[in-house]
DNA sequence: TACTATTAAAAGTCAAAGAAAGTCAAAGTC
DNA sequence: GACTTTGACTTTCTTTGACTTTTAATAGTA
């Protein structure tokens, strides 16, 4: 089995006691005797949003890793939508989906100014072709942060 | 937990009761065993007029450290956050603006993270200097809408 | 008593050392 | 060829301590 295995399983048993694990780099790396980095990698490829995971960290002593499981309950439909959606979306497009949000019930108006407000035209000056795809990947984070 | 961490909590518990925290430096030192300028550490990093607080102090026999909390409206003070942030923000700076939204109870957890999720580093995948000028602009735009 | 000088008791500053975590690319595996 | 492992280097934040500055308290003096 590989090392990055072990350390998935490991993180993931811990979250099944207490959907919030911490670590610390260091002490986990030494642990499973692997160099630190190993960490990052299995972080960044087994527990990213996508996959249902909240991480936060902080450096400096007692610096750690905080791993969150987000609830997935009323979220295939928001997951569908997060993967129907490419990777450029324009405000008009952005807009009709917030419509449906709301229509469904699973955002409310002050979510839905929020997520309005932080993908705006006015606010996002930038090249078109950037614009869209920047607008895009806020749209998805902030959808997955709604699940 | 680090020191810094429990001295903040520990002031932070004086102001529950009172909103003005008188402390001696040296007392609280050798309470939680640190050295005296720690204290003036967590007073410079989580005590700033930016998150809200208001440091005096005097020095001498006799000298201590005042703390206030300056209790404004909720608009008035997301409006002062706003024309503080220039237009350039990192993501650290943020979260510290966000924690103390959520210390305040101006915004709730759901709102929060909606706010993290679109102005994170990972989303914006831009040069550095673009990047927190566009997450300045989403941030300034996002509170807008909750005032 | 009032005024000055001294002492000691605070708090302030700043930079070095330490403690984490992050990044990225090269090397290794399957 | 894609995924994993490794490690050197970077960045960020915290802790520590030596040194400085300010000022209340006290002692000394006319």
């Amino acid at each position: 089995m590989r090392i990055s295995d072990v350390i998935e399983d490991f993180i993931k048993d811990m979250l099944e006691d207490d959907d919030l694990a911490i670590i610390q780099r260091n002490d986990l790396a030494e642990h499973f005797n692997c160099v630190p980095s190993q960490i990052n990698y299995v972080i960044s490829t087994r527990f990213t949003p996508m996959q249902g995971y909240y991480v936060e960290s902080s450096r400096g002593g007692g610096g750690c890793i905080k791993i969150r499981k987000v609830n997935i309950t009323h979220s295939d439909y928001i997951m569908h939508i997060i993967n129907s959606i490419g990777n450029s979306i324009t405000a008009k497009e952005l807009e009709i989906f917030v419509k449906n949000f709301l229509d469904y019930n699973i955002i409310n108006e002050k979510e839905a100014k929020l997520i309005k407000a932080a993908t705006s035209d006015k606010v996002l000056t930038l090249p078109k072709e950037t614009k869209d795809e920047i607008r895009a990947r806020i749209f998805k984070n902030m959808l997955i942060n709604l699940v």
